[in-house]
DNA sequence: TCCCCTTTGAAGCGC
DNA sequence: GCGCTTCAAAGGGGA
């Protein structure tokens, strides 16, 4: 059983986490799953490439039969091996071992006590910290530790970047050691775009490191001329454009925490509101607050002046209230007025979101990439491509994201110990349009169960052995990728 | 302007 | 416990 943390009765882990991998056959499946789901992403982005490349690139027709077999695992595995090669010579023994093989995510032994005897931070604490929010100023000079971090880096492999939604074997091999390199969701997002929890999904040390961008956003290659792409601003590299005075221009990866200038900075409301998030004013100085919002209050000392300027968690999102509007319907109708009044009220109600789960948090940070990859931009086509890649990905990159996600509920439930997903529920949105599901004939759409169950079973190539709406379904699927 | 699409996973709810 | 529904992110597209 997959359990993560060993099963050490954490009741937020999900139990049936992974389930699909420990099914009878296990590895035969996975690796009959990995070269499906790999031929189906070619499929799916041939098909996608063919769509939308066609006056591009009239030879890209029926790519897919051209395409060699699919890899072995040798490849992938060769991959793997130098990327694991190249994430130790990285290392540098400055961190801690991840538990899972290419996790960058830093791991803390005991995070609940970061504090040193004298109160300040424990440096493995502050190395955390350091990785989760790069621009906290959590130790001096941390630019120069990132940069020799960054020199220590061994070259990546060539990422290439093309007009072309290729898939490499090993890619989210790549992708692990690459995640912020190949994210430019923390760099470029705009800040209503950065999830709340954000911190907890940086995984590496390299966002905003300045000098060269890595390989594959160095070649952002314009997918018509397949010309490297000048930077839109000629002065400001699209990647790294912090200089000095232009780090507070770009949304922080703590973005729900540093105000942005000429940004709504998550107004604050005095109800509804049980945690008062630490100011992002404060951010060194309301560390430990900060901590004391993620770690049990009696471990650190308590700290005041947070609470007052408290700025909501992004997670909270305050739907925008017309209050010019409002305003001027007073005394016009003062029953409608108390109406419209209970309605603001309610509507002032702090919409706190959904922990991201695994895949999400997987989405967030591949789909830059996989944007970067295809022309494509649509969601709906790139959502699939990424379903794909997730079922793609090994156990420990799964892993990896299960417990960010795990972390990320965590984190959650100790912001907002009395919020449930139930509140969210268009039932008990006020003003908030029920999301209402596409009826779904049987077998259409999102019932992709049965089709991946029979397609990781027995592969593409024997698709005479799917069971029949399997084999009707499939095509479908694929054809329903592009959208016409 | 709002909703749909599309993905997976978590959670809620009804039976 | 099972099955269904909703929501989380994202952004193009359509009504």
């Amino acid at each position: 059983m997959p359990q993560l943390n060993g099963g050490g009765g954490d009741d937020l882990g999900a139990n049936d986490e992974m389930i699909s991998f420990k099914d009878e056959g296990e590895q035969e499946e996975k690796i009959s799953e990995n070269l499906s789901a790999e031929r189906d992403l070619a499929d799916v982005k041939s098909s996608l490439v063919n769509e939308s490349e066609t006056n591009q690139n009239s030879s890209s027709d029926s790519e897919a039969e051209r395409r060699p077999p699919p890899r072995s695992e040798t490849f992938r595995d060769k991959t793997r091996e130098s990327l694991e090669e190249a994430a130790k010579r990285q290392d540098g023994g400055l961190f801690k071992s991840p538990p899972y093989p290419g996790y960058p995510f830093i791991m803390i032994p005991d995070l609940t006590s970061p504090y040193l005897p004298n109160g300040s931070l424990s440096p493995t604490a502050r190395t955390y910290l350091q990785m989760k929010w790069p621009l906290l100023d959590v130790n001096h000079g941390s630019l120069q530790s990132r940069q020799a971090l960054k020199d220590a880096r061994s070259p990546s492999p060539a990422h290439i970047v093309g007009p072309f939604c290729l898939e490499f074997p090993g890619q989210s091999d790549l992708s692990l050691h690459q995640f912020q390199l190949s994210n430019k969701v923390p760099v470029v997002q705009h800040p209503h775009h950065v999830h709340p929890l954000t911190p907890l999904i940086t995984y590496s040390n390299e966002h905003f490191t300045p000098g060269n961008p890595p390989p594959h956003l160095q070649g952002d290659v314009d997918p018509k001329t397949g010309i490297p792409r000048p930077p839109q601003h000629p002065d400001i590299s699209p990647y790294y454009p912090l200089s000095p005075g232009s780090v507070g221009q770009l949304p922080h990866p703590l973005g729900w925490l540093v105000p942005q200038q000429g940004q709504p900075v998550y107004p604050i409301t005095t109800g509804g509101f049980r945690h008062p998030y630490p100011t992002a004013l404060t951010v060194n100085a309301s560390m430990q607050s900060f901590l004391s919002s993620r770690f049990p209050h009696h471990m650190v000392p308590p700290h005041h002046s947070l609470h007052q300027t408290g700025i909501p968690h992004p997670a909270i999102v305050t739907p925008n209230v017309k209050q010019e509007s409002s305003h001027s319907d007073i005394g016009l109708n003062s029953s409608k007025h108390q109406d419209s009044k209970k309605e603001d009220e309610k509507k002032k109600q702090p919409h706190i979101k959904k922990p991201l789960n695994a895949f999400m948090l997987y989405m967030k940070e591949m789909r830059a990439k996989v944007v970067a990859e295809c022309t494509l931009k649509e969601s709906a086509a790139i959502n699939q491509i990424l379903g794909r890649r997730w079922h793609a990905l090994t156990r420990e990159e799964q892993a990896k994201y299960y417990e960010l996600a795990r972390k990320e509920r965590q984190l959650h439930m100790q912001l907002y110990p009395g919020w449930s997903a139930r509140d969210n529920y268009a039932g008990n949105q006020q003003g908030k349009k029920k999301k209402r599901k596409r009826d779904k004939q049987p077998g259409e759409g999102n019932d992709l169960s049965a089709p991946k169950k029979c397609r990781a079973r027995f592969g593409l190539d024997q698709q005479n052995n799917w069971c029949g709406p399997c084999r009707c379904k499939y095509p479908k699927e694929v054809s329903c990728l592009v959208r016409a």
